[in-house]
DNA sequence: GGCACTTATCGTCATGTTGACAATAATGCT
DNA sequence: AGCATTATTGTCAACATGACGATAAGTGCC
């Protein structure tokens, strides 16, 4: 690592900054059976050995946020080429949220299909879908990132077309539907959400094929509005207009 | 400072972990003459010497993020007690944005009334409000943070009732509509924004008092809802619902 | 005081959005 | 064929929004 070339530029009166180790956490979201679940890896070592955690880990030299939250996701998971959408969550501390010392982390906010994840025999540390309303006390302060990830997660859909990012590439109106009741945990009008869905402009667009083999009459199926699409760039900023607003008791 | 714990805890096999200079800055926002204003100092120490930039600095060993943006701003402002809305708005970095080496910073975001920073001849970094509009080029990435900030606050006057920080304790409807026709760049009408201002529930109260001497007709005078101000423990959370939309094109 | 000017506030109307729910369409199952 | 199941289209009333007319209540000027 580099011992940085902070103390050539600062004037002999000022004291070299304080440093701290910074985690990447990620809260990763996905709806299965109707039910929104959160990825959640068992401690071996301690602190909190033998407790349920996000995944995360150490922000390695040289790294940027997103990439280390990726890694450090992808390890964890074994999972190769994640699916969904990515985003900063907000950070904590770094006082008093960790009993070795001061640690800041930066959450992030994995919003998915649902993906397997491995399952490994190994020593490795164990990650599993888990359904957010029965998840367990959690280590360090991660009972309140999660709150805070759920209720963004929330708001996502209502201001954005990330509900997609929970669906695969192509989807009908009532799995996306699906996804919205699981995260607001209320239930929607179909007849009213296919309205909604397939009005709201650059929002979704027909592929024009139809699913089959199902109970029922065959739905057509949708994917992403080009203009709410991810672009190689930047993250999709693709707003809804009007919002999907969900229902206030 | 202390030299943590890490190593006690840590297994052999695993490295001591990275450790990063984290500083916190905040864009701290305005309304002045129906013009969005940002507070910007300008840079006496390299990098960067005689750019503006946003106020800010490095946290300290047992601080939180936000008292490290409070302490800072009042530092670098002379303002003892702040006033308006304070919240974190993202991180960035820690790759290549100084210079110097990798830092992290947590930007924030401060939404307030129209206050005035000590404009001491001292050699202390001069603090002024610059119109967002004509804000010149910026030291590091702050540029790109304070596009974020004027997003975020955007949509913050869509779904809060935050608009209302930037006015005093008591304001009138025109003032409000005035917050929001700066910060949103656009016009509003003063009829339908006094309809939906005050037809909001949860939004604003009226105090019972009259503005006086001003021309024109004297305006009544208003001030948060409870259900909307900012409690002792966490700041507001509070939506606006529904929420009053900008006009998109 | 009377008048022009200014700003605040209330009303009206056409249009768009939402929630509740009826009706119809297109499958699989028996 | 008839039934169960899910998808999709419609209808209608309540509500929200944008455009804008009309009135209220001050100040400043003569």
């Amino acid at each position: 690592m580099t011992i940085s070339a902070y103390d050539e530029y600062m004037p002999e009166s000022h004291p070299a900054p304080e440093r701290f180790p910074v985690t990447v956490d990620v809260v990763a979201l996905t709806v299965r059976d109707g039910e929104l679940n959160v990825l959640l890896i068992t401690r071996l070592i301690e602190p909190f050995r033998g407790k349920l955690a996000l995944p995360g880990g150490f922000v390695l030299a040289g790294e940027d946020l997103l990439e280390a939250a990726v890694r450090e996701l992808a390890e964890e998971t074994g999972v190769e080429h994640l699916p969904g959408h990515l985003e900063q969550l907000g950070s904590y501390g770094p006082k008093g949220r960790d009993p070795r010392g001061d640690v800041l982390t930066v959450a992030h906010l994995l919003l998915a299909p649902d993906f397997p994840v491995l399952s490994a025999g190994s020593d490795a540390e164990q990650a599993a879908w888990y359904p957010v309303a029965e998840v367990p006390e959690l280590a360090f302060d991660h009972a309140r990132i999660l709150d805070d990830a759920v209720e963004r997660a929330k708001s996502k859909l209502e201001y954005s077309p990330l509900g997609a990012a929970f669906c695969g590439d192509e989807f009908t109106i009532a799995q996306l539907r699906a996804v919205y009741e699981a995260v607001w945990g209320t239930r929607l009008d179909p007849r009213n959400f296919h309205r909604k869905a397939t009005g709201t402009p650059g929002f979704l667009e027909e592929v024009g094929r139809m699913t089959a083999g199902d109970a029922g009459r065959p739905a057509a199926l949708f994917r992403l509005a080009p203009e709410a699409r991810p672009t190689a760039g930047h993250p999709t900023r693709a707003v809804l207009n009007p919002p999907l607003m969900r229902p206030r008791e």
